[in-house]
DNA sequence: GTCGTCTTTATAAAATCTTTATACCTCCTG
DNA sequence: CAGGAGGTATAAAGATTTTATAAAGACGAC
């Protein structure tokens, strides 16, 4: 699932499949299709997706039995579509498991909306920006710095110094840029608040200041993270 | 501590808060309401409910903005409640963060089975109550703080505060943040009162509050606990 | 009215930022 | 190789901003 996500589509109108499809791809989702029960069972099974979008509406066995089956074992989202409206259906369907479900004819949009939601909520992803450099560990969420695990206590402006750094590593930013974005527009030259806070920055973050491994000086144009 | 799920309704219609009082209530579910995005963002952050129902159309606030501001958060189930059936605002509402969305009017049937489906989803991880920190234990869910055993005597604020900080563990608070979440939005600039109440609250939860081990300074920031 | 709490004001203390001064390093030139 | 130019590093001073704390006044519940 380092790619994008996988979607089995089981329903058997070839018209809503042709358009789930078309969607679904051009939403960077992976789709593999089944246009029954028997089919749609042996695909979960064989291709465990990371959702599913299940018709009610099968030819071969009803949609109510194929979700109860799939629920047997497969725990990632199930989202119904049908085109039964009754509140009993949806009840049934919802309470046997499936994660939402939407009456045909749905909006594509709020079809996509739901898939989002269902498969945000699947993996809760903390999906923290962290920048871990073997001794530095950077927690941009927490807005907090460690160096071999110790917390490290930054000022305001230090911080916001190395989180630019941490943002943009390997990148080489000039001096004129990380004075626009730390202390505003005005102060483009005051290229001496730099060297001073580079240097403290240092002295907290680097083993040896005197050789730095991670705040690299580029003589004449900027300085480098790594 | 009863086990039955709390539900935060949020909805400036008293007479849907009365329908989804009478049953909820009778499904076993706890509830507690808030009658604008205000109350309600206050009683979520100070009582952390198991899921939310939000109202979009309250009176003080777009409910937009208010589902914007709990997911800054709060990771347990929202769905919401509205009479804007437009695709536009389904898709806007999922994509901030709500689980569901239902259009008023609605079928309580079904209300209650997509309730169970995302309590059913909901995360399995157990969000500890409890903070255990060597002398000093939080007890969120009774409302409970102790120091070295000794029950301490928190004001509303005091406590809406500590708890706040209680669960973002680690992560540094930044004044805003603080401020419109214990007093309102439009307190934001009003950095003197959370220095009047820190102290308060170092005086009581320190050993010595000249140099406090628990709720640290991030001068120009905010503040964190540990 | 009394009590507990919240708001507001005042001021001292601490932390941070800015500025100045000086030493450095590297490359180039004579 | 000495000396200078341009850019860099660092310490330490002052100036400024931010924070801590006490205490007085305001407010609301009872």
């Amino acid at each position: 699932m380092n790619n994008n996500p996988v979607i089995l589509v089981i329903d058997d109108e070839s018209q809503i499949r042709r358009l789930l499809e078309i969607t679904l791809q051009s939403h960077d989702y992976k789709v593999i299709e089944a246009m029954n029960a028997h089919d749609g069972l042996i695909m979960a099974a064989n291709h465990p997706p990371d959702m599913i979008l299940l018709d009610l509406g099968l030819p071969d066995e009803s949609g109510h039995v194929v979700l109860k089956k799939l629920r047997d074992w497969y725990t990632k989202p199930i989202i119904i579509l049908s085109v039964q409206s009754s509140e009993e259906d949806i009840v049934k369907a919802l309470d046997a498991g499936a994660n939402d479900y939407l009456v045909k004819p749905f909006r594509t949009g709020e079809l996509l909306a739901r898939i989002r939601s269902v498969l945000r909520s699947a993996n809760p992803q903390e999906e923290n920006p962290v920048i871990d450099s073997e001794d530095l560990h950077i927690d941009l969420a927490s807005r907090i710095v460690k160096k071999k695990n110790e917390i490290i206590k930054l000022t305001a402006t230090e911080y916001t110094l190395l989180a630019l750094f941490a943002r943009n590593e390997g990148k080489v930013l000039t001096h004129q840029y990380l004075l626009r974005l730390v202390w505003g527009p005005g102060y483009i030259d005051q290229t001496q608040y730099l060297r001073v806070f580079i240097a403290q920055l240092r002295k907290k973050i680097e083993d040896d200041p005197n050789h730095p491994k991670h705040i690299i000086t580029e003589s004449g144009v900027g300085y480098r993270f790594v």
